[in-house]
DNA sequence: CCGTATCCTTAACGATACTG
DNA sequence: CAGTATCGTTAAGGATACGG
């Protein structure tokens, strides 16, 4: 945005002032909130390779607990990234599937893992050096 | 990976104990643990811009606490995404700086964030709607 | 200026039990 | 099956003060 070399004294209360509206105000900074989340990131992910009904999903996101799944779920209904269909059978089916943001983000979400995947070689044996050192 | 649809009656033992070690080998699985973290990922966009040294990122990432921002940069550090440049001047400059993994995974980072901004309209609506129905 | 150390408060989370 | 409700624990995170 700006160049950040310059930025050195500083501390100027109004320069304070207007990184702090900007900040809040970042889109970034709000779609930070929604993705800056493990099991939100991984239902997307799971979502990914098709609908999925709530204990299922729940063994294939492993580890989530039945709480962390359904409170997740919601808030990712409430954005609008997924589907909630209920069939009123017995037993009750819920099938979870991703809507047409949904799939956007968790495709980019996908491109990002796959990144990160890249490094993870690059990471662990960064991460042992930095060990032996410390 | 494999059909979901199929997933249903279930919770056979082998199944679970399969899906088990998958999720915890899953480098995805790994890569998200580095990822989903705020602070992190915020160091890392902001980084994209050029160097900072601590006080200058501090302001530009707005909200984070001095022991939040350093043991965030200790562990980027540590994962070989920044390097960390410290000039024995007085009073003392530390730069940090992308390494070239860590550009390449804040790129990552950032066509997620595009793509999320470009549906923050969208979920904000989403929202909306549903909040109106509870 | 660049952090570390300490205290303290909140809320994230898991485990368990229970309901439609 | 698909959740909700409650409780207890733990860890994340902010505020503050201090040190190199």
């Amino acid at each position: 945005m700006t160049s950040a070399a310059s930025r050195d004294t500083a501390a100027d209360p109004i320069d304070e002032l207007i990184i702090d509206v900007f900040n809040r105000a970042c889109p970034s900074r709000q779609a930070m909130e929604t993705v800056a989340d493990k099991w939100g990131t991984l239902a997307l992910v799971a979502l990914t390779e098709g609908a999925y009904r709530f204990n299922a999903l729940r063994r294939r996101v492993d580890g989530v607990s039945e709480k962390m799944l359904a409170r997740t779920l919601q808030a990712l209904e409430r954005d609008g990234l997924v589907t909630r269909d209920v069939q009123a059978t017995i037993p009750p089916r819920v099938e979870y599937t991703l809507t047409a943001p949904g799939t956007r983000i968790a495709a980019a979400l996908r491109a990002l893992l796959d990144a990160l995947e890249a490094e993870i070689p690059a990471i662990m044996t960064a991460r042992e050096d930095y060990d032996q050192r410390h």
